[in-house]
DNA sequence: CGATCCGGCGCC
DNA sequence: AAAGGGCGCCGGATCG
């Protein structure tokens, strides 16, 4: 293993460790009512651990949790071991208690249950409690739904604290059951970086739906205007979207057309003669109908519209900050997904948007080409690892191998990673297979074990969800040409294929994020957006350099966390700009 | 009628 | 040129 880095670490010899479970002030009979408790979300009881999880002399009993954990983090700054920081951390941060790291219960009976095949089996605390003592097992409450703020209770400052569970002896048991099913893994070291990325992911999820991505809400407007002309008075369609409509129905020749219903839409295609599948946007561009270029324009004002448009700014944006809710852990691949507010599909035209604050600036940082890297690290091939020492890596593979066309070599690193077999990639892929064996074999390896129906797991050891059931028999559709298999079991290899390399990308963002936080605490700064491998922190103008460097800084050292002495390279493209749209 | 599926497209 | 992985969100279409 690595060198540890604190935030991350787990050698636990100069980390105090303390299990906490919030009370509900009134709410427990094992809590007597303090005066004052509650004027914080209640009261709690803190236990100290060592370094097995074991407990360290007796509970400690508080009326006013986030009091007591200001004071112990200021004095001793230990690994908090809570149920579960999304339910938790906002409550404390409310209160203005920031902590430096967390045991995640929740997050990590996740990571477990996926890693021992058992994807899917609730993974709260109290069911982590059950499973141990063999009492019934309680379902996981269902996912909230999204909720904007200023809506509603306001999800993530209102919310009261989950009701009593089971309590801190059980807590520390549960703590000290997953420490011994960590060190039970095949590569114990990497399981601990990765509980220790996701539970801090939890901590940064919270912040940064509390901080917010700044949003000028004039310059959205005016962007609106330009590109929508201006909503509708009457709550119709604005202005150029009903002007387009007009013009694609005088196209075709008809009064009016719902050009929002695909259905219609080929109707009146074939009507006038063209005969299309569906109405995608590259079938479109294809065809020869002066409807087709109106539609495709229509299409996309229409998406700003509904998707970024007035209504969401009304939802969304309050105080000049755009505060989505982050799901760290929320896509299989262990990539981070949001509640509402489509924050990671935020369209280049409105990032436009995004303006630092009078005297501040972004450090908009990304890493560039992450997934061929990736590859070339868990793999272990040389020749792609030199490779990626390039800062093109494309163009490095291309001069290698593919006689200088970068085209060809992206196109044949693609393929392999997302599993495209047929079409003009595969001369390419051949010319792959051919000079970069190990790496080729990897993710080969990786679908072969999809279509039989094995679990492949990440570098860490993030462990992919099973096929549905219902599919895992026989396959009653007839065996196309690829050596037998069926469409479903390629189907099925091309997501454990990719998934080996996409779920290792996010524990190396993951980690990235979780060192760069620890460097940034306490300066005047504040880490505001974060997407699979992109992050934006704002700074006041004076200081972006040196954000700059701490966040070359931390992608050298979660690639060191992850992969040790490896010779490829992870660059970031750094930009320092006001507005995001302005990042290259 | 609400719940759910699906087409389509934004991002990585 | 098109298609291969992962999502969220919207509105239309369809189901019960």
């Amino acid at each position: 293993m690595s060198p540890g880095w604190p935030a991350l670490s787990y050698r636990a010899g100069r980390i105090a460790i303390m299990a906490v479970v919030a009370v509900v002030a009134g709410a427990d009979h094992r809590l007597p009512a303090a005066p004052g408790a509650g004027t914080r979300g209640g009261g709690g009881v803190l236990q100290p651990l060592d370094a097995s999880g074991a407990p360290i002399g007796p509970p400690e009993q508080v009326a006013d949790l986030a009091l007591a954990v200001a004071d112990r983090e200021r004095r001793e700054r230990p690994r908090w071991v809570w149920a579960s920081g999304a339910a938790l951390y906002p409550v404390l941060l409310r209160a203005g208690v920031r902590v430096d790291r967390c045991h995640d219960i929740e997050l990590t009976e996740a990571l477990l249950l996926g890693y021992a095949g058992r994807w899917g089996e609730p993974r709260s605390f109290a069911a982590a409690w059950a499973r141990l003592t063999g009492a019934p097992v309680p379902p996981d409450p269902p996912p909230r739904l999204a909720e904007p703020p200023g809506h509603g209770q306001g999800a993530l400052f209102e919310s009261p604290l989950a009701p009593p569970g089971p309590g801190i002896a059980a807590l520390t048991r549960v703590y000290a059951d997953q420490l011994a099913r960590i060190a039970a893994t095949e590569h114990p070291g990497r399981f601990r970086l990765l509980v220790a990325a996701e539970s801090a992911g939890a901590l940064i999820a919270v912040e940064l739906g509390a901080a917010g991505l700044p949003w000028r809400v004039d310059v959205h407007d005016a962007l609106l205007g330009e590109l929508l002309g201006g909503p509708s008075p009457v709550g119709g369609p604005p202005r150029r979207l009903a002007e387009l409509a007009a013009r694609i129905a005088a196209a075709f020749d008809v009064p009016q057309l719902h050009v929002d219903s695909p259905l219609e839409l080929v109707r009146a295609f074939a009507r006038a003669g063209v005969e299309v599948p569906n109405t995608r946007s590259w079938v479109l561009r294809g065809v020869d109908h002066p409807a087709a270029p109106l539609v495709l324009e229509y299409k996309e004002l229409y998406r700003i519209w509904t998707a970024h448009g007035w209504a969401w700014q009304e939802a969304w944006v309050r105080d000049g900050r755009f505060r989505p809710e982050y799901v760290p852990g929320g896509v299989v691949s262990g990539r981070w997904a949001t509640r509402g507010g489509g924050a990671l599909q935020i369209p280049k035209v409105i990032r436009r948007a995004v303006v630092a604050d009078p005297g501040w600036t972004f450090v908009v940082a990304d890493a560039g080409q992450l997934e061929p890297r990736i590859l070339a690290a868990v793999s272990g091939d040389t020749r792609l690892a030199t490779a990626a020492r390039a800062g093109d890596l494309y163009a490095a593979l291309a001069a290698d191998a593919f006689g200088g066309d970068r085209g060809r070599a992206k196109v044949a690193l693609l393929g392999a990673m997302y599993g495209q077999t047929g079409g003009s990639a595969a001369p390419a892929l051949e010319v792959l297979r051919r000079n970069y064996p190990a790496a080729f074999g990897y993710v080969e390896t990786a679908a072969r074990s999809g279509e039989a129906g094995e679990l492949v797991r990440s570098w860490l050891g993030r462990t992919c969800p099973p096929g549905s059931v219902e599919f895992a028999g026989a396959d009653p559709v007839p065996a196309g040409g690829e050596g037998g298999r069926s469409a479903r079991a390629r189907a099925r290899g091309r997501f454990t294929r990719n998934f080996v390399i996409q779920a290792t990308a996010a524990e190396w963002a993951a980690t990235l994020l979780a060192t760069l936080r620890g460097e940034l605490a306490g300066s005047d700064t504040e880490l505001v957006f974060f997407q699979h491998d992109e992050v934006i922190v704002h700074c006041r103008a004076e200081r972006a350099a040196a954000v700059a460097a701490a966040v070359t800084r931390c992608g050298e050292r979660a690639s060191a966390l992850l992969f040790g002495q490896t010779p490829v390279r992870f660059p970031l493209d750094l930009s320092t700009v006001e507005c995001y749209a302005d990042a290259s």
